[in-house]
DNA sequence: GCGGGGCTCAGGTATTTACCTGAGAGTTCT
DNA sequence: AGAACTCTCAGGTAAATACCTGAGCCCCGC
């Protein structure tokens, strides 16, 4: 009996290429939802062995939608396919009770891989998305969502305003070398190290408008 | 003989999607880029009829690759690929000299429907995006072009993608004194002068992803 | 009451930015 | 044929960034 899966994705191209993909494989494709609501109603009727969730769906979050599925279809396991990489969208992931973690830009193998390995109630994560967090996450209770001090992310926006560190430093009113110190230890526990990167995050936390 | 298309596309799983539905329909993929530089550098190599280019990809985008693709492969049609429903995005696309423009929320049909269309050397709109605008975007000359040049431009995205100047230099195999210029004259122009302003204006202008 | 974390600051170094002037080669348009 | 651009490259200077080690102070929790 093949593996029973619904996938979620706003994208159908994107979505009708993802179930070719998986039917080559053998993997049955029993619903298709072009946004989370819909998502939850198709699990609800089919009964899925697994769900593909991408996160950035309309009216409904693939992360919000996992953590629902978690309570409608308790035996639908969910794996969420995403393009963001960075650790905070994986622990929110988790912590919403996805199985799986596949980034979009690994190969086609890695989600039929993750499919399988998580209809066997294995977890699978791509590679790259350090399973240590998984760990560090399941052992120590809830991580700091972010790790990122009041003071470094004001030293942070000001960064993606386009400030300098001397105006930082007159801003917040702290020596220049303070303020230096606050943005080279933001890079290191972000794992940033150019403003530009900075500045996209900042973007993405909404810290400030592009 | 089936139709001959390179890819691009800078997520894996989505591309090799896309590539799986096209064959199912007969159509032959010859290459798969990750990045707009690789994209235009296969359709050299393999001079396909057609070239599907994903808008947001790193290091070239889709609307400047098509802009390339019409000097060094003239015989490839290009059809982007998009989430893209704005006008402009779509005014772009033509301007650049793209035959489709197919969304990526439009069914997979559609997609294989612009290759074709377009392969028979027509123009193909996704439904929605009114052929209107052609219209009037080809009686009357329009809309205030931005001053910023091809090359400008290029730089642009690469510094808002994190890239310093020396490696844009080498990814654009020009020297770093050059690309040095561009970065100088783009801040003259657009009267910027730190790179996290010029980071958020790439992120308004939709050259990279937040 | 001691450890840990956050905030503050200083020193230094290598690299990169920001900005300038000037200039040759190739285009495109008129 | 000449003007107007773009792209290319070189020289140089001042400022800012990226990164390091080390250290004092204060507050909070166990």
């Amino acid at each position: 009996m093949p593996i029973r899966v619904v996938l979620g994705d706003d994208h159908t191209v994107v979505r009708q290429g993802i179930k070719s993909l998986l039917e080559r494989q053998g993997i049955q494709v029993v619903g298709e939802a072009g946004d989370g609501q819909e998502l939850i109603r198709l699990a609800g009727q089919h009964s899925p062995d697994v769900a593909v969730i991408d996160i950035g769906m309309p009216l409904l979050n693939g992360l919000d939608a996992a953590r629902e599925l978690k309570r409608s279809a308790p035996k639908t396991k969910a794996i969420l396919l995403t393009r963001h990489d960075e650790d905070e969208y994986l622990i929110e992931a988790l912590r919403a009770g996805a199985k799986g973690y596949v980034l979009k830009n690994q190969a086609a193998n890695d989600l039929v891989h993750a499919i399988q390995l998580v209809f066997r109630g294995q977890v699978y994560l791509s590679p790259g998305m350090s399973s240590v967090v998984v760990n560090a996450y399941l052992s120590k209770a809830a991580l700091p969502a972010d790790p990122i001090t009041l003071r470094e992310r004001e030293v942070l926006q000001l960064i993606a305003e386009g400030k300098s560190t001397k105006d930082i430093a007159s801003l917040l009113g702290i020596s220049v070398k303070t303020a230096d110190s606050h943005r080279s230890r933001l890079m290191r526990k972000l794992d940033i190290h150019e403003v530009a990167s900075l500045v996209r995050y900042a973007v993405r936390k909404g810290l400030v408008q592009p």
